[in-house]
DNA sequence: AATGCTACCTGGTCGC
DNA sequence: TGCGACCAGGTAGCAT
């Protein structure tokens, strides 16, 4: 779920249930995450007021009126529930609930890959989480030069290149076939053989779907905020992902001739694409 | 420096 | 119906 469209889903989500709410009481019910919760995640936080909910990359990021910010990235498996006042019942894996004066935010998480950690909102800069961070892919600064002159010389193929959160932050594995399907690219052409036509196509590409993903889950927010409300998935929007042998979007093809949708695996992960639309 | 592999976890699905 | 194998939207850290 958690690619940039996810994320900033869930920060909409948030920032609506609770920004300028106050923190009435955090409950870190499992901090065994890949990286502890920091012990005084709770202290530290608590009876503060959250200024702001922003997406930075792929980590939601809040705002605290004490100058602190909650950094949280949803890894692999991060949910949120918004609930209008505290529950009687917990799910699995809810890991950490936040109680403010507007909501009850809840986070799930099975597989604790996620991130759940706090900064001095003046050191989010450099934070380490953050500052590697390459440019998100609505900054007017993201031009084909600038993709040019990453990809130049990359060897790997230009679907692992974008998945590399050091040149464009937030596309993942999902987000990355479609973009490529999207721009015409055959996923096994190195990054270093993008001419600037091809990296324009890309971050074409990469502003469409993303868009378009980001308008699918605010279309599910009204749902959202439900007390049994989950995030919709977007999955069938993909016009590549999870289609092996199947149409592409608008394809015209024979697929009894042509097999369809491929799967290949690159850098230990699937890759799908239109053997025929991509080049 | 760049690239690849493994680990971190649980749960769902598929084949036997 | 049970069981094991395998796969999953991310990324840090280590080896090569």
């Amino acid at each position: 779920m958690p690619e940039l469209p996810e994320v900033e889903t869930v920060k909409t989500a948030i920032d609506n249930a609770v920004r300028g709410a106050k923190i009435l009481r955090i409950e870190v019910r499992n901090q065994n995450f890949k990286e502890r919760i920091p012990e005084d995640f709770a202290d530290k936080l608590c009876g503060a007021k959250i200024e702001s909910v922003e997406r930075i990359a792929k980590y939601m990021v809040l705002k605290l009126s004490n100058g602190f910010s909650i950094i949280w990235h949803l890894g692999m498996s991060g949910r949120f529930r918004i609930y209008d006042k505290v529950q009687d019942t917990l799910e699995k894996h809810d890991h950490v609930i936040i109680e403010t004066s507007e909501g009850v935010i809840v986070y799930n998480d099975a597989r604790r890959f996620g991130v759940v950690t706090y900064c001095k909102i003046e050191e989010l800069g450099k934070h380490r989480l953050l500052d590697k961070a390459g440019l998100d892919p609505f900054d007017e600064r993201l031009e084909a030069r600038y993709l040019f002159e990453k990809f130049e010389g990359m060897r790997s193929p230009i679907k692992v290149a974008l998945l590399d959160q050091r040149i464009i932050n937030g596309i993942g594995n999902i987000y990355a076939s479609e973009i490529l399907f999207e721009a015409n690219i055959l996923p096994t052409k190195f990054a270093g053989e993008m001419k600037i036509k091809d990296c324009e196509k890309i971050i074409f590409a990469t502003r469409k779907v993303l868009t378009k993903a980001i308008e699918a889950g605010g279309s599910t927010l009204k749902d959202y905020q439900k007390p049994d409300g989950s995030l919709g998935y977007f999955q069938n929007l993909h016009c590549v992902y999870n289609k092996t042998g199947q149409q592409c979007c608008n394809c015209t093809c024979d697929i009894k001739k042509t097999g369809g949708v491929k799967k290949i695996v690159q850098a230990g992960r699937s890759t799908f694409y239109c053997p025929v639309k991509q080049k």
